[in-house]
DNA sequence: AAATAGATCAACCGCCAGGGT
DNA sequence: CACCCTGGCGGTTGATCTATT
């Protein structure tokens, strides 16, 4: 009753407005929440059914690249909204990223970020030394590993691991095969560890690793790809 | 069949940015 | 400038559904 009543006054007098729109439309809720129910379920182009592989995939690299910023990651999944995908994300997908045994899957690929245990990292891989001994913190699900042997997390003095250490993890250093991955490695960084972040920014700036392949994509790059008609 | 646990998803809430005055 | 209003965002909650015992 109250969807069809909103509905019809939308299609009249379109979007906006939305806290006088109540009122003039004859609704009990508040703006906000019409808002929300216009927005999230009653909007004609809503996308029903469940996500398909394809737009999974999708989710999982624009989440590797974007983070936890729906209403962007939405934007490129049209008829999708930013609430369903972050149930979807909450429900389905954090849960593939929180099982150990996932840790090569496709995302695992990765081996940007590498994140070694003192004290000399292994000579199998070409190392780029930003800032040896950087305490950095992670997000669960935002760092990939290449095996688990070769990434351990600090361990506590008591014995414990670093779960009771609020994700700290030391990193030595930093391998990079595609300039383009270990861009969106950087982003997805927790954002609350500045200073360390501008260290590890300046290191991608300044370090040898702009030499790689495609070394040239750099952040002002990258925010046009995301405006980009051609991404994904 | 009933009780319980787990999963899902719509809705709520608080915060923030931008525009207008 | 400071203040207010509005729209938008992301985190969280709670109701409902489904599976399991």
């Amino acid at each position: 009753m109250e969807d069809n009543l909103l509905t019809s006054y939308v299609k009249a007098h379109g979007q906006g407005k939305w806290r006088s729109l109540p009122k003039r439309a004859g609704l009990k809720r508040c703006g906000k929440s019409c808002r929300l129910r216009w927005l999230n379920y009653l909007r004609p182009d809503i996308k029903r059914g469940n996500i398909t592989h394809d737009e999974e995939d999708l989710i999982i690299r624009l989440h590797k690249l974007l983070g936890n910023r729906w209403s962007l990651i939405a934007g490129r999944l049209p008829g999708r909204t930013d609430n369903e995908i972050k149930n979807y994300w909450n429900t389905t997908l954090i849960k593939k990223f929180t099982q150990p045994q996932l840790i090569q899957t496709k995302a695992t690929k990765c081996k940007n970020l590498l994140i070694l245990p003192p004290p000399s990292p292994s000579p199998n891989y070409q190392n780029h030394n930003i800032n040896n001994n950087m305490n950095i913190q992670l997000h669960h699900h935002h760092y990939y590993l290449p095996n688990q042997s070769q990434a351990k997390p600090r361990v506590n003095e008591d014995g414990s691991d670093h779960e009771n250490h609020n994700n700290i993890w030391q990193v030595n250093s930093f391998e990079v095969n595609n300039a383009a991955d270990f861009c969106t490695d950087l982003i997805n960084l927790d954002s609350t560890m500045e200073p360390h972040a501008q260290l590890v920014l300046d290191g991608w700036a300044t370090s040898p690793i702009n030499a790689f392949q495609n070394a040239t994509m750099d952040f002002d790059s990258l925010a046009l790809l995301l405006h980009s008609e051609d991404w994904p």
